[in-house]
DNA sequence: TGTTAACTTATTTTT
DNA sequence: TAAGTTAACA
């Protein structure tokens, strides 16, 4: 491919950007802008034209869908082999890779297993459990929180510091937890980029032949990079040093940063500006995707927000439809609303795959779903099925987990009486002390007591137990010898037979069919990613599983209208857009009132959503919405005052908007002045008597707008109020309802 | 080991 | 209100 060639579809600033001169880039890029075409072709360029080897090209994004992306569109450009050599891939992949390879550098075993956030809340249990902490005093999962912050800005335990008693507690957890990580063998999600920025920053010899390596470094959505991140990328092309490759080209938008809780911070875009002075900047703001209108009044919303690049969108699409603002009473009728108009677009030619409805919180796809599923409108929920979450995959990749690394706790304390084979509670606490007492791993315990050696005198593992230890043990030691001579699909057949697991898996019933179904779709994901090769695969699957996403698989050629959080919905694009909750306390979100930061944040979070559409656009909010089951008065968005009038249709506006802001003092005094005002009439309570009057019962069939299908196992009457257990098909879980919301006969 | 009754919590969730 | 969690119970 010949530079014309590769630079005659970009427009100009793409172009500059494309064919840069070597040295720091800054590309700030609207929605709809081209920057995934502009990265592709910087690619692209710098192999064909600029002769860099392919690789020594790192080019890094933040998901695997983005990834996986990239990598299409660039082979296309570039051809398969050249394609093959590159570095792509998410930055929590490409730290793991490069710890593993790295793990001697790191006096780290390169068989290192990767937590998850569930493992990670166990872990901090366990921590909280071993310092003798009450988790009422602090929520484990607000101390994750903190410990997930503090790494993010690489603050080691040491370093975690406050003058508060929650700081310091928090400050132990994370000392603990962070042994306990290592004592298992394990990283979290964090470690992944804290362990490499660290190691790059601190090992000169790595550093420096990953610099001589990688001559160029491409980031996506730069804007939501966290601290260690960027550490990671700055130290790797390094900033000011004279033999630093100094090429770090980066992609994003300030306005789309909307992860802030996550510990991105787009301030980066000014870090990069200060860091590297003379990095050339370019400004992508054509846009490819959306009308005039929407970009108008996109920009008028995102224009109020300060310390950004202020960009001016256009298009040659031309001026578009107006956008329809519509108050509803009720959340029912704004769902209501929504699928109306869907179904009468759909009745005059419209494809259900052409709508987006996008919220602010999932539990506002309730309403909508209800009413999707009375009109008969097909739709896909985005995050609502977690394959590697259901408990039976999580089963048998703790197997395959501990038969790579058998340090791995969180494993061994899922699978160890799975399927139950009497390791109880008390032998569970019995290996524990016993390993408290040698100051070793449970599995090194497990192995001594395997062995017959003297259990630890003052525990009381009687012969029962042992006999039971043992046997576990056996089953590990096992698969551990396996792992060298089967790839790894095989691998999990051994596992999942040698374990008894298959076994009292399928015990004949349906549901045990259905969540054997699902092993072996992981089963076939595995023999894809090992092949027919002994002992290959274990890695890369364990790997692979533990850093995919939902919205990674989220099908885009199904024929239905996509229900999302404005979160997952960034990165997309719909013909039409229907942004619903434009209310206060929801969009802006209530936990953000008192916070300008967490303020700009939810604006953003709206300019997202406005920029996802292509050519129409409706915003709705309700004049009440039921609130914890209380219907309660709500006030139209602060954003929605910000749409200029003439670009949207019909009312509902200014005017409206200065009523709505008045309300709320209107609101005020009422309530101070009445505090007692009767309660407003309970919604729907004809409707839950009649539901409890219809009287489910064991074994009827059912089916739930979030659940699915499922059979109810039992049902009991309780103050009125109805508990049903029920076990549901597809998902494999037996839950409790403690209400009929929903729930239909099937 | 599963069921039942009570208690508690209620954003977003790229990896 | 709904749903997740847990403690008590059989």
């Amino acid at each position: 491919m010949d530079v014309a060639e590769l630079l005659a579809d970009l427009n100009e600033p793409q172009r500059d950007a494309v064919a840069a001169a070597d040295g720091p880039l800054l590309v700030l890029a609207g929605p709809g802008s081209g920057k995934t075409r502009v990265l592709t072709h910087r690619v692209a360029y710098l192999v064909a034209v600029g002769r860099v080897e392919p690789w020594r090209i790192m080019a890094v994004t933040f998901t695997n869908k983005a990834a996986r992306e990239m990598r299409g569109r660039v082979q296309a450009l570039v051809g398969q082999e050249a394609l093959h050599r590159l570095t792509l891939g998410t930055f929590h992949a490409i730290c793991a890779r490069l710890l593993r390879v790295e793990s001697e550098a790191m006096g780290r075993d390169p068989d290192f297993v990767i937590f998850d956030q569930d493992d990670q809340l166990l872990v901090v249990r366990r921590a909280m459990q071993e310092l003798g902490l009450d988790d009422k005093r602090l929520a484990p999962r607000s101390a994750l929180g903190a410990i997930s912050a503090a790494k993010c800005e690489l603050i080691g335990p040491g370093e975690y510091g406050g003058s508060t008693y929650v700081h310091e507690l928090i400050g132990r957890v994370y000392d603990r937890y962070q042994r306990l990580l290592r004592a298992s063998n394990a990283l979290d999600f964090d470690d992944l980029l804290v362990d490499a920025a660290r190691l790059l920053r601190h090992n000169e010899e790595v550093r420096r032949r990953y610099r001589r390596r990688y001559r160029h470094v491409l980031v996506d959505e730069f804007q939501d990079t966290n601290t260690a991140q960027y550490v990671f990328v700055k130290t790797l092309v390094g900033a000011d040093e004279p033999d630093a490759p100094r090429n770090l080209f980066v992609v994003g938008d300030e306005d789309q940063s909307i992860y802030r809780w996550r510990g991105a911070d787009y301030r980066n875009v000014e870090r990069f500006r200060r860091d590297f002075p003379d990095a050339g900047v370019v400004l992508l703001e054509q846009s490819y995707r959306s009308t005039q209108t929407i970009l108008d009044a996109a920009r008028a919303v995102i224009d109020r927000n300060e310390r950004r690049t202020p960009k001016k969108l256009w298009t040659q699409a031309g001026t578009g439809a107006p956008l329809s603002v519509f108050e509803a009473r009720d959340g029912d009728e704004e769902a209501a609303y929504v699928a109306g108009e869907i179904e009468r677009a759909a009745r005059s030619g419209a494809r259900h795959g052409e709508f987006a409805v996008m919220y602010r919180t999932n539990a506002q796809s309730r309403a909508l779903e209800e009413a999707f599923l009375r009109r008969g409108i097909p739709y896909q929920l985005v995050g609502a099925t977690r394959f590697y979450d259901r408990r039976e995959i999580k089963d048998a990749i703790a197997y395959l987990r501990l038969t790579q690394n058998p340090l791995d706790e969180v494993s061994l304390g899922r699978v160890i009486n799975v399927p139950p084979r009497g390791i109880g509670a008390r032998s569970w606490q019995a290996l524990s002390a016993l390993a408290a007492d040698l100051g070793v791993p449970r599995w090194t315990a497990l192995q001594a007591i395997a062995a017959g050696e003297p259990a630890g005198a003052a525990q009381r593992i009687d012969a029962r137990m042992a006999k039971g230890l043992a046997a576990f043990h056996a089953v590990l030691q096992d698969l551990h010898e396996a792992r060298e001579r089967l790839p790894v699909g095989e691998l999990l057949d051994f596992a999942l037979d040698r374990s008894g697991y298959r076994d009292w898996l399928r015990d004949g019933t349906e549901e045990g069919d259905d969540r054997w179904a699902n092993v072996m779709e992981l089963h076939a994901v595995a023999a894809d990613v090992g092949g027919l090769v002994p002992g290959e695969g274990l890695v890369d699957l364990l790997q692979s599983v533990a850093l995919v996403s939902e919205v990674d698989d989220l099908a885009e050629v199904a024929e239905r209208v996509t229900l999302l959080t404005l979160h997952a919905a960034k990165g997309l694009e719909f013909p039409t857009v229907f942004l619903v909750g434009l209310e206060e306390h929801l969009l802006p979100h209530s936990r953000s009132l008192d916070d300008g930061e967490a303020l700009a944040e939810e604006r953003r979070l709206f300019y997202v959503g406005l920029t996802r559409a292509r050519s129409k656009l409706h915003v709705t909010h309700a004049s009440r919405r039921n609130l914890f089951g209380r219907p309660e008065p709500r006030e139209r968005s602060r954003f929605l005052d910000d749409l200029p009038q003439r670009l949207v249709h019909g009312r509902g506006g200014s005017r409206a908007g200065r009523a709505g802001r008045s309300d709320s003092r209107f609101l005020d005094t009422r309530w101070e002045r009445s505090p007692a005002t009767p309660p407003p009439r309970p919604a729907g309570g004809a409707g839950r008597v009649a539901a409890a009057g219809a009287g489910f019962g064991p074994g009827d069939k059912v089916c739930h707008p979030t659940f699915g299908l499922g059979v109810v196992v039992s049902s009991v009457d309780l103050d009125g109020d109805t508990q049903v257990t029920v076990a549901f098909v597809g998902a494999g879980v037996r839950k409790l309802l403690q209400s009929y919301a929903g729930l239909k006969r099937a």
